[in-house]
DNA sequence: GTCAAATGCATAAGATTATTATGTATCTTT
DNA sequence: AAAGATACATAATAATCTTATGCATTTGAC
């Protein structure tokens, strides 16, 4: 079972918004890596689909950002890698390596504490003297 | 009277922890926008002072992303600038301009949403078929 | 059965936006 | 007197994304 996440906010034209490219930045290989640490391997394409399917259809992740960071976290030892084949089409499933597991915890709570601190700056409201 | 956000995660040296830059990428204008929605006027380095107050030391605006940003800001029609002297030292305000304002409840919102669904997502722990 | 869309990988050129470094100058505190 | 804080600015570099392109297979619609 799949829970989908509730779409609420609608931009100008009273279409669910896709969030503008910015926002993304900094949290594609946290987001990558804490899908990892739930589904202890996915595939490239897999993890662009399920991302869309979660947050539905807010956060697109464009296979030339999420390529290159794959690749990233391999190099950096965080990921493992198994290529399987599904008829002729190869397939190359990501898993997480220890020193990975123990690194997606980490950035998992700081992007939580960061974005607790960034809600409770968007809500400030107090003037100083 | 400022109110300052609760510091509640340390790193592994047990300090507060400063966020990782990429984090900020993307956010930095809607911080910027939004304190000025506040403040009606302030001036570049009263908001990197402003904004490690208020995350205790959390978030570190830099001058070099600071000073490029609002010159992009007034670029683009959202801020208007004022210059003062205290003394002989010169200080650029800057305030929204309706335009300004309007974009400034857009990208905030946007950001908001943006976090609930980031918040989600890295709760998940659901596993599918 | 064929053609479009979906599946699946990958890389390169270009854009954006940050860091780091540097520069200039004034004011305050020790 | 010197160091640190205040206050602006820009340039070189780095990181990381978008957009475009390329290739190949499989599925679904007509």
């Amino acid at each position: 079972m799949i829970t989908y996440h509730a779409a609420t906010t609608k931009n100008n034209n009273n279409i669910y918004m896709i969030y503008s490219s910015e926002l993304i930045k900094g949290t594609l290989k946290t987001i990558v890596l804490k899908l990892l640490a739930d589904n202890k391997k996915m595939y490239g394409y897999e993890i662009t689909q399920r991302v869309k399917e979660l947050t539905l259809d807010k956060i697109h992740i464009t296979e030339g950002a999420l390529y290159p960071s794959l690749h990233a976290l391999e190099a950096d030892g965080l990921v493992t890698t198994e290529t399987e084949f599904i008829g002729k089409r190869v397939r190359k499933y990501y898993s997480l390596s220890p020193t990975g597991k123990t690194k997606t915890k980490e950035k998992v709570s700081e992007l939580a504490d960061f974005m607790e601190t960034m809600k409770f700056l968007l809500d400030i409201k107090t003037k100083t003297t």
